[in-house]
DNA sequence: GTCCCGGGGA
DNA sequence: TCCCCAGGAC
């Protein structure tokens, strides 16, 4: 049998060397086919058709899940292009391999309708009304320093902003780059006490100062002071989960892994019928899955920019409770559109978010 | 699910 | 006055 996407499984892997690669994905597509190597050159392996061969490799890949969970995703998106036989295109394959892309995108997810009125809509309502997201951000943290010292303020700046005001997170940066505490071994050294004066007001102030400490101490131990550069060592520092994660991966590595999904990102999509758990129509339940349904069909350019255009677009106008739908520019492309509640006290009960 | 913490809106 | 909000840990 001749399967087309299979022809391009050996390049991925020789595009990859195991060490230099960050996802366990493509380590163990790189260990599956080493094995499948030995096996060609013992007289008794079973098949010479190098189609069949990738094919069995890809299938036993597959079937193994031994994928990480940031990247049983993908798994998931590729698993059934390759067992379909439906072609990919090899750049996309590539960036991946690279590592630049977390996800191939399935032919078998369609984009929603209109999602380009939609996206531009929403820019021309964001153009006429400022957002408080508009004025900082973690992406200016330190833009003077050097490299590694910019990636650890993107990275302490990040742990800082979570329910935090952007201005609040600023403030207790600058007063922290101000005492000399914003490196790896500055943090390590300081007294968590004075940690804790210096980025009050921001919201639990006290547990960040742990973590920051925590932080910086893997920092120093595992990275030589410099932030980690994969997605999977991210997650494992205290205080970083998935959102932050990807936000130090686009601004202070400049490599683009996935979409920053907040809260603003995941309410938004939902009521716009954007994403859906897989398999279903039934709404997302968390911003991981979110994340994981937007990246099936969003193309990658807009995987940065959406972040930005949504959670001012939610700040001002399509708000968690009451939105704004009289003066949304994009009403007639919402499924939820005019369907909230009109007003709390009609519901004392239960916050609904919208109707079906 | 609950907690963390404080700002801010109803 | 109450209670909602936000991202992560547990």
């Amino acid at each position: 049998m001749s399967l087309p996407l299979l022809k391009n499984f050996p390049a991925i892997v020789n595009l990859v060397s195991p060490k230099s690669c960050q996802s366990s994905f493509v380590r163990q597509m790189h260990t599956t086919r080493l094995s499948s190597e030995k096996r060609e050159t013992n007289p008794s392996a079973e098949s010479k058709n190098p189609d069949d061969d990738s094919a069995k490799q890809v299938r036993v890949f597959v079937r193994k899940k031994r994928a990480t969970k940031t990247v049983q995703a993908i798994v998931e998106a590729t698993k059934p292009e390759i067992l379909d036989q439906k072609p990919c295109s090899l750049p996309e394959i590539e960036d991946f391999a690279y590592g630049k892309q977390s996800s191939f995108s399935c032919s078998k997810v369609q984009p929603p309708a209109n999602w380009e009125k939609v996206i531009e809509g929403i820019r021309k309502m964001r153009s006429s009304e400022a957002a408080p997201v508009d004025s900082m951000g973690c992406e200016k943290a330190g833009v003077s320093l050097p490299p590694k010292e910019r990636r650890f303020a993107v990275l302490i700046s990040s742990l800082l902003s979570s329910q935090t005001k952007d201005q609040v997170t600023h403030g207790a940066i600058q007063r922290l780059l101000q005492n000399d505490l914003l490196s790896a071994e500055a943090i390590n050294k300081a007294d968590e006490g004075a940690i804790k004066e210096l980025i009050h007001p921001v919201g639990f102030y006290s547990r960040k100062a742990s973590n920051m400490k925590k932080v910086a101490k893997i920092c120093l131990d595992k990275y030589d002071g410099d932030i980690p550069s994969s997605l999977e060592e991210l997650l494992e520092l205290p205080g970083i989960g998935p959102k932050m994660a990807h936000l130090v991966m686009n601004v202070g590595w400049n490599n683009v892994q996935g979409i920053c999904v907040d809260t603003h990102v995941h309410r938004i999509c939902n009521r716009l019928g954007w994403v859906s758990r897989q398999g279903t129509k039934q709404r997302t339940s968390t911003p991981e899955q979110t994340r994981e349904s937007l990246q099936l069909w969003l193309p990658k350019e807009e995987w940065v920019p959406i972040n930005p255009l949504l959670v001012g677009f939610g700040q001002t106008v399509c708000t968690p409770l009451r939105p704004r739908c009289g003066i949304c520019k994009i009403s007639d492309y919402c499924p939820s559109a005019f369907k909230e509640t009109p007003s709390p006290s009609s519901t004392p009960k239960k916050k609904r978010a919208f109707i079906e």
